[in-house]
RNA sequence: GUUCCCAUCGUCUAACGGUUAGGACAUCACCCUUUCACGGUGAGUAUAGGGGUUCGAAUCCCCUUGGGAACGCCA
């Protein structure tokens, strides 16, 4: 006895059939053309993805495919397209599998054979909730300022919904040679950025320099330093890509290359930088300056030098020094770091940290 | 409401009737260690529930439950 509400559908009042007399149109109402769908039967689609699915005709509308204007409506028009084009495979999201058997009608009624197709599972966001701007949904270019590199991101993208066995890493043109529709899932994948930033590490560690010194440069700029003022880019990226996710993350941790620190870490100063370190900094200011030619392994030599001379763990000696010269207590290896910002700018750095310890 | 789609570890997934249900991310433990990392070793964690079919079901069928999508003179 409950008022049955169903899928709100044109009427047929203008339905040609066959002995039927149509009524006349109101006045000043501009018609529009609808497609005449069959009411019996039913539509088979072969999804490439989903496997056949079975539509009863008389679940379909008469779509309208133009409007009172005459401008024709998209279901038509993406129709129209299709064949002008030559389309074989329309692959796009499952939320158009509902528009596929009006189409496949309409191609039929035109007289083409209809094209593959393969509906893909949606992307939902971590927490299994629709992607929508509001929520999880980002453009490109935003990955681009979270330091992802562009592979990267296809690389993740092409997992999520395709396999290719156990493998997780694939190059573009892995991607492309390996890509098969039979290993395509059907089910919808939640975003996971941890996983993300797994995969964009993976390629910052592998990356041929020159790919990414560009993106690297780019992000540099956007910290505020002038990425000329400091080492070759590519040094750098050698020493942080171990340590660093994203190349966002690589230039936040190497502004220290490039431009003066503006204040040390709190904490690590405090711990690092106390009246104790004051005898450690001297005795690295002097051993240090004796140093001829400013390379890593001279360098270190010389930190472990005033570890032993004043009966110290390497690790007492070398924290005050990355306090001294990156600002805060995490750095890449000593010795490199030292080596890379140069002899000068070390030499100035330590002194300064010596008198801020003094002062401390 | 109607129609359609989907369902394996927390997450991404492998398996195309027969496996101790595999891998990866994440987590935890240990090792390595010059900080942070990298790396190495190991651990825990899954076939939504119920019926069938079959000698045998994560795999095939049905139901339930739970997610999602579509129902415009938008695209």
């Amino acid at each position: 006895q409950q008022a049955r509400k169903e899928k709100p559908r044109y009427d047929g009042r203008w339905r040609p059939e066959a002995g039927k007399v149509l009524p006349t149109p109101p006045e000043g109402v501009k018609p529009v053309v609808r497609f005449k769908n069959p009411q019996e039967g039913e539509v088979v689609l072969n999804d490439l993805i989903k496997g056949k699915i079975v539509f009863s005709s008389d679940e379909l509308d008469d779509l309208i495919i133009a409007r009172g204007d005459g401008v024709p409506t998209y279901n038509f028009c993406v129709v129209v397209d299709d064949m002008d084009m030559g389309i074989t495979h329309v692959i796009r999201g499952d939320d158009h599998v509902n528009n596929t058997p009006r189409q496949i009608n309409m191609i039929k009624a035109l007289g083409a054979t209809p094209p593959q197709y393969a509906h893909v599972s949606m992307i939902l966001g971590s927490d299994g909730a629709k992607l929508s701007k509001r929520h999880g949904a980002l453009g490109v270019m935003e990955y681009r300022a979270m330091g992802f590199t562009p592979d990267a991101i296809l690389n993740y993208l092409v997992r999520l919904g395709w396999s290719h066995g156990d493998q997780e890493l694939f190059t573009r043109e892995e991607m492309i040679a390996k890509f098969d529709f039979d290993h395509v899932s059907a089910s919808p994948a939640r975003f996971d950025m941890e996983k993300a930033y797994w995969v964009s590490h993976q390629y910052l560690k592998t990356a041929p320099l020159d790919a990414i010194e560009p993106e690297f440069d780019w992000h540099l700029r956007r910290q505020g330093v002038d990425p000329a003022k400091g080492p070759a880019l590519g040094e750098v990226i050698v020493q942080q890509r171990e340590r660093c996710r994203t190349l966002l993350e690589m230039a936040e941790k190497s502004t220290f290359f490039y431009a003066d620190i503006k204040r040390y870490n709190e904490k690590d100063a405090a711990k690092h930088l106390s009246a104790k370190a004051v005898p450690i900094l001297a005795a690295l200011i002097e051993h240090l300056s004796a140093v001829g030619e400013w390379q890593a392994e001279v360098i270190q030599a010389a930190v472990h030098g005033v570890a032993e001379q004043l009966a110290l763990k390497l690790g007492d000696v070398a924290q005050p020094i990355r306090v001294a010269i990156s600002g805060a207590a995490v750095s890449p290896p000593i010795d490199q770091t030292l080596q890379l910002l140069g002899r000068e700018k070390s030499l100035a750095r330590l002194s300064a940290a010596q008198a801020y310890a003094t002062k401390a």
